[in-house]
DNA sequence: AAACTTTTGTTATAAAAATAACATTGTTAA
DNA sequence: TTAACAATGTTATTTTTATAACAAAAGTTT
């Protein structure tokens, strides 16, 4: 395994590309592959080969010259780097539509990363399992977060309990949050935020398709 | 308004700067404020106050001396720029859990884009309303595209299912696509794709959170 | 077996993005 | 009324990221 120097000098999109490979090698596998050229990963990320290339020589992974990479070995190596050696428990707070939607997306695609549990303020949604994800009350967060070691949360509560819940999350000793509410959250340093918000990825796209409509209106 | 050359040469990530300080900007117009600093728009996005600036100039808005930013102002520049002047209606394809959370959260936030049909295979589906967006069966699609003149569609149906729906998107002249499904698709040129999964969000995370943790126990 | 092709791996260059430096200007206050 | 301050706006610089150029190697073709 590359030492910690090395991890914390891989350029952030490098971090996210090889998330996304490892996601498309994955894929490649169920279709029974054993190796992939550059130029393939490239295709399916939308990138060129050059970039997949220069991302695997910065994880010091070398693949067979005319055969292209070996795909087991590629994931095994994207997994020592990116993830953790044990796995890495996730609480999913706000058991609602999106909380319920990730769950049933994200648990059983990685062996690293587990959402071990759902909080929930609704007394019909506490003691329930979703997707085999049991959902406790927020009186008992911070003693799931601790027996469970928990280390990332993601927020799904609505917007006016986002801020307080994350408050508490930081609190509890949560070391990372994805926040998928409509509130811009503030962290202590040391912890990790990601927010995402699927209105800027629908405007970024409504910008570049009016101006493409602009562009072709101009012939 | 801006003219289309200037648009062009605007940064991809100043676009989505731009939608995520309108975003933070309506709050503030929410709470009763007139007037926003860099520092303050910067704090709320995990930004530089020079950033905000530079932006801010970069479509030629200029704010008060010690007095910052008119808001509405602002508001009304940013959707001159990344709006279009009409409104561009949106497909949501698979009303799923997924597409349900993204309609209710999306409609109404914004003037200029609309979910304006949903579309999905389930019969039991087809002719009700989820959060006021009627859905309608597959065979329909191309038909609703045209009529309500449709530009863009999100993607959230099964993973087997998101080529074919791809591609029949692209056929009935969609220009933009938001897929959320675990496919990476391709599309042709002229048809603008974003993709988002939450997996590399949540990978991302995890490995920054490890890295903070392999830091501190060095020490 | 020599020339060509295809693919990897690395270094060099260019482009994009972020940051820093600094000039400017109202406002406050000594 | 002048000095200090707090904010904006712009240009310069640095950093990050992506692309291009090219060398090397293994196979293929002639
Ligand atoms: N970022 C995005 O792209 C995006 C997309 C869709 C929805 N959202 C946001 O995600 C959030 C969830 O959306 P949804 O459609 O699932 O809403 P929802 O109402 O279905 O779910 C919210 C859940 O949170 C629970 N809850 C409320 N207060 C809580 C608390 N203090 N602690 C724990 N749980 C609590 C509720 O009981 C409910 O089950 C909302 O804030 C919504 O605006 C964001
Ligand atoms: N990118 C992410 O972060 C993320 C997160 C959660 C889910 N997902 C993905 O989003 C998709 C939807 O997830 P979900 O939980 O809502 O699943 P779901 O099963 O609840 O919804 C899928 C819907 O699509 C409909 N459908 C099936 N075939 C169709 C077709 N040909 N045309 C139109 N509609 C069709 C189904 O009837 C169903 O209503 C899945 O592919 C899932 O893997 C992605």
């Amino acid at each position: 395994m590359k030492d910690q120097k090395e991890l914390m000098n891989l350029p952030h999109k490098t971090i996210e590309r090889l998330s996304q490979y490892r996601r498309a090698l994955l894929i490649c596998v169920d279709e029974g592959r054993t190796h992939i050229y550059s130029h393939e990963i490239a295709k399916i990320q939308h990138i060129t080969p050059v970039q997949v290339r220069r991302d695997l020589m910065l994880i010091g992974y070398s693949g067979t010259l005319r055969k292209g990479y070996n795909i087991s070995e590629l994931i095994n190596l994207i997994g020592t780097i990116i993830d953790s050696e044990k796995v890495t428990n996730v609480a999913l707070v706000g058991v609602g539509n999106l909380g319920r939607a990730l769950i049933k997306y994200f648990n059983g695609k990685r062996h690293k990363l587990y959402i071990a549990a759902g909080i929930d303020i609704n007394p019909e949604k506490i003691g329930k399992d979703y997707y085999g994800i049991p959902c406790y009350g927020p009186e008992d967060m911070e003693r799931i977060i601790k027996e469970k070691d928990i280390r990332i949360a993601i927020l799904t509560v609505p917007v006016q309990n986002a801020v307080e819940s994350a408050q508490r999350l930081v609190d509890a000793g949560i070391k990372g949050i994805v926040n998928y509410t409509n509130k811009p959250l503030n962290v202590p340093s040391g912890v990790y935020l990601e927010e995402y918000d699927m209105v800027t990825t629908l405007e970024k796209v409504a910008f570049y398709v009016k101006l493409g409509e602009m562009e072709k209106g101009k012939d």
